[in-house]
DNA sequence: CTGTTAGCGCATTCAA
DNA sequence: TTGAATGCGCTAACAG
């Protein structure tokens, strides 16, 4: 009969091997003990003896013991990572998502892992299906303006996700969502309050939801003020677009003395276009954007701007998720909606507020 | 004698729980075929029959099959994934970091992780052990200031790990870095080019090794036109702070002409300032920043800045990273070391640049 | 409180 | 080409 056991043959040969990771077992033969009680210090460490936990935690430092996620995994079935996979990780409103999710997630113990799929559908559905075969507690998707197939198809083989910043509710998981109509009319809504009389709306494409949405607000609050709304339709949302919709706009003989600009930048290049033609901002002009990113409040004149809850966005989101990861057997999926809010800057606010009192001759 | 052999009692009990994941052996009963033959689907297409091959794609398809990532991980001993962790998501700088490596992973074939470290020694930590235990193929830094225990660690181990931005060179890891100090000479020596003769250095804290370099390289360039270099230490980077040096420097009698910035938030703060008192940038001060942070471009004024590489950094990291996964004998460990350079716009350009030739009576 | 062992799901042998 | 068996490293259950 051999001497030694088919598994101390193995571990041998393992120490024998010089780049080897150390094992539990590798432990367990240094600190002279069985490898249930390393798990045991590892995972329960009260029942185990001071002295023998000692001993085993001498033995992992001594090895550079490291565990392995994997095994781990694999025995629970699960792990306590959950997944953010972002649409743009370039944009403040998302990186204020993941801060929120960030936050919650710790608060209970996860870890959040993040994945950019920097506005490609193909990269976004790889990454949900990495975190998806990684068994992780769950998945956040702040997605693209396309179609949630892959979203769906996880949520159906019963791995919790939730939707942030979502397009619209959805019968197959829980959504947060933000009320981008409201955003828009709040907008406008100050503008008028503000003074002014003819309005326009800078933003696009016009075939993204939230776009759109933004621009049905600012025409609600215009129609109830019996304004008009001159619509100018961007390529993107950047700074240039809106130089080049603000020059648009100021050249027209009928000036408009309001903007509702669909983006912070946006709003800085009509600002700059305003200048260049000396039409003052917030005298002659009043402006307001969206989405309270940094340079709104950076500028020289700051921007008065429709801010997203960005980090309850992902709290909530979060919370909705865990909910979901405790398996409530009378879960209902549901769709969260915050309400923008505005912050009020110098680009929309004129020194003396022109009232409609004060304007009536 | 059971007719049934454990494995297939097994499945069977396993079919009857509603929402396990289908594991290969279900695969493979579906299809009628073995398990290896599935293996083989996957892995190996070339090995198996068009047939066979037809039939096991159906059984995965109709049963929702998705590979356990972390049996894979644990047979392989390895994943195809890099984790990357981030010390601050919420700037430029390291979102572009991000973009580069998640560039030259993806053309790579591996796909890469992100987590935030928020500027968080114990996060930073926490994150960096649980990529190692999660078996990446290799891991990412970009650390906050402080020290590089937990990373040199990992690299004793055998994990490769590359630190990007690195404050330092060290022996026991590949690290990208950026010659801080060329970029506070590139800043102040333009603005010396510019006509400017009374510098100030706003920035801060100093203790920061990245900050500290900058101040030193404008001050050789200083040096080295016989000029005098006022310094004012800053508690962050942020706009507040660079208005409330800018109002500072401004008030006081013998006033500077040039201003180098620790940070762009810091430039926008100064020329607010600068604003606020009548002074004219860049005609009667001259002012650059650092980062390239999207607000330099966007502001009223655009500000000059140092630009660091990012995305280079991120694809020069990842690129040392596969390097060393691929386990080349005689690899030594190396610091790249990359240039800044600088980005010259409004706040900085006179509109007739004034030369010492000019300025002399 | 400790030691032994089965098995998580997959990939990869090796035989047929 | 296909099928059955082994083990990756760990946890948990159970016997001592």
């Amino acid at each position: 009969m051999p001497r030694n056991s088919p598994s101390d043959a193995r571990r041998g040969r393992r120490a024998a091997q010089e780049g080897a990771r150390p094992s539990v077992q590798d432990v367990a033969k240094l600190a002279g003990v069985a490898v249930g009680t390393v798990s045991n210090v590892l995972n329960n460490p009260d029942r185990v003896t001071e002295f023998t936990r000692r001993k085993v935690e001498a033995a992992i430092a001594e090895l550079g013991f490291v565990r392995n996620f994997a095994a781990r995994t694999l025995v629970a079935g699960t792990t306590n990572t959950v997944g953010l996979v972002l649409v743009d990780i370039g944009n403040s409103l998302f990186v204020d998502i993941a801060r929120g999710a960030e936050a919650a997630t710790a608060a209970s113990g996860l870890k959040l892992l993040l994945a950019n799929s920097d506005v490609d559908q193909a990269k976004q559905d790889a990454y949900l299906e990495l975190f998806d075969q990684a068994q992780t507690a769950g998945l956040l998707l702040a997605p693209l303006d396309g179609p949630l197939d892959a979203a769906r198809a996880i949520a159906r083989r019963g791995r919790p996700i939730v939707v942030v910043n979502a397009p619209a509710a959805d019968p197959d998981m829980c959504c947060v969502a933000v009320d981008e109509q409201l955003g828009g009319y709040l907008a406008a809504h100050h503008l008028i309050a503000q003074g002014a009389r003819r309005l326009a709306f800078v933003g696009g494409p016009l075939h993204l939801h939230a776009i759109r949405d933004r621009l049905d607000g600012a025409r609600q609050a215009a129609t109830e003020a019996s304004l008009d709304l001159t619509v100018i339709e961007t390529h993107a949302l950047n700074v240039r677009d809106g130089r080049t919709a603000g020059g648009n706009l100021l050249r027209q003989s009928r000036r408009v003395d309001g903007i509702v600009c669909a983006s912070d930048p946006l709003a800085v290049g009509v600002i700059n276009a305003a200048a260049e033609r000396g039409v003052g901002v917030p005298d002659d002009l009043v402006v307001v954007g969206y989405d309270n990113n940094h340079l709104a409040s950076e500028s020289l004149i700051p921007i008065s701007t429709i801010a997203q809850p960005g980090l309850r966005m992902g709290e909530v989101a979060t919370q909705l998720l865990l909910e979901e990861t405790q398996n409530d057997p009378d879960h209902r999926h549901q769709t969260v909606v915050l309400e923008p809010h505005l912050i009020a800057r110098r680009s929309s606010q004129r020194r003396r507020p022109t009232t409609n009192r004060l304007r009536t001759p």
